[in-house]
DNA sequence: AGCATCGTATTAGTGTGTCG
DNA sequence: CGACACACTAATACGATGCT
């Protein structure tokens, strides 16, 4: 199964919404747009064809059509059909992206008081899937009622409903995989690592705790965090290290003992490269900012 | 198709020394 | 405390392969 992957920021932007029951014999018409197109079956089957790829969009599932994909209805309604529809554009870079290669445990740094703009991410719509629409429905519902009553005060809700419809989409995405063997392992891993970051890492000694080969562990990890054993290690001991030197006085040197690292010289380096601050640098910088 | 390992080339991590 | 250079070591990437 394919995923939309959109690259925020930009977040995207709502458009209009609509309800209708299609009568049998209706057909959709074949057009281009140039915005995302959100068709959420109720009651029925919607018959879509988007390029080359026919969809039979049946009750609780829906589809999302792609800005610049020619759209049309390949069959007629055979019966009354409940569709919703929304549509949203996406002003930035998107992309698709097939489900499994999709990390949802990859790390992402936390913004700091220095950082000129927001760090980037990813929302990731499903194509065409099955979803809850007892769940969907109640926000498209809320929608639905202020934009009939649309006003200067109510208008900002839409644009948070539709977050919190597209947020309920990725959710359902995430409770629709199955967990693999490797998806486990890689949570053993992580645990291992939150739980040993405070001594020197060293291959051996986690191939003898799982009983796997190191390349199959790190295979593992890095298929659904995007980082190495001693990536992640490292991940945790820069966060570890930020704290302490924020919130204790001690020494650069203590700090990176008490981190695993004997070598403070190398700790200093890999602080640097990290944050892009040395450990003096953003004590400094954190103690003496709100 | 996914799991698991192996060999090996490449890359990144690490220790040490020196200097400001 | 922090930056930098250098050399060595360990980790990682990746294709090939076998297994279920």
């Amino acid at each position: 199964m394919n995923c939309i992957e959109l690259i925020l920021p930009p977040l995207p932007q709502f458009i209009t919404i609509g309800h209708d029951i299609w009568k049998p014999g209706n057909v959709h018409n074949s057009r281009t747009f140039h915005i995302y197109d959100l068709l959420l079956v109720v009651k029925g089957t919607l018959y879509m064809t988007e390029r080359d790829q026919a969809y039979s969009v049946g009750p609780g599932q829906f589809l999302v059509l792609e800005p610049g994909m020619a759209h049309f209805g390949h069959k007629a309604c055979e019966e009354d059909t409940e569709i919703y529809w929304v549509h949203f554009t996406h002003p930035g870079v998107s992309r698709t992206r097939p489900l499994k290669e999709l990390e949802w445990n990859r790390i992402l740094q936390q913004g700091t008081d220095v950082d000129p703009a927001p760090r980037e991410h990813s929302m990731f719509i499903p194509k065409y899937m099955n979803c809850d629409v007892s769940e969907l429905i109640p926000v498209l519902q809320s929608m639905l009622q202020i934009q009939s009553l649309l006003n200067v005060g109510n208008a900002i809700q839409l644009h948070v409903y539709l977050m919190e419809f597209l947020s309920r989409l990725q959710k359902g995405l995430q409770r629709s995989l199955k967990i693999t063997p490797s998806m486990k392992l890689s949570n053993r891993i992580k645990e291992y690592l939150a739980g040993h970051y405070t001594v020197p890492f060293q291959v051996q000694t986690m191939e003898q705790a799982f009983h796997f080969h190191i390349d199959y562990l790190t295979r593992c990890l890095k298929k659904h965090t995007g980082l190495t054993p001693l990536q992640y290690l490292h991940y945790l001991r820069m966060e570890e290290a930020k704290l302490l030197l924020v919130h204790s006085e001690l020494k650069i040197s203590a700090i990176a003992m008490e981190i695993g690292m004997e070598n403070d010289n190398y700790f200093i380096r890999l602080f640097k490269k990290h944050t892009g601050f040395t450990p003096g640098e953003y004590r400094k910088r954190r103690q003496g900012s709100v």
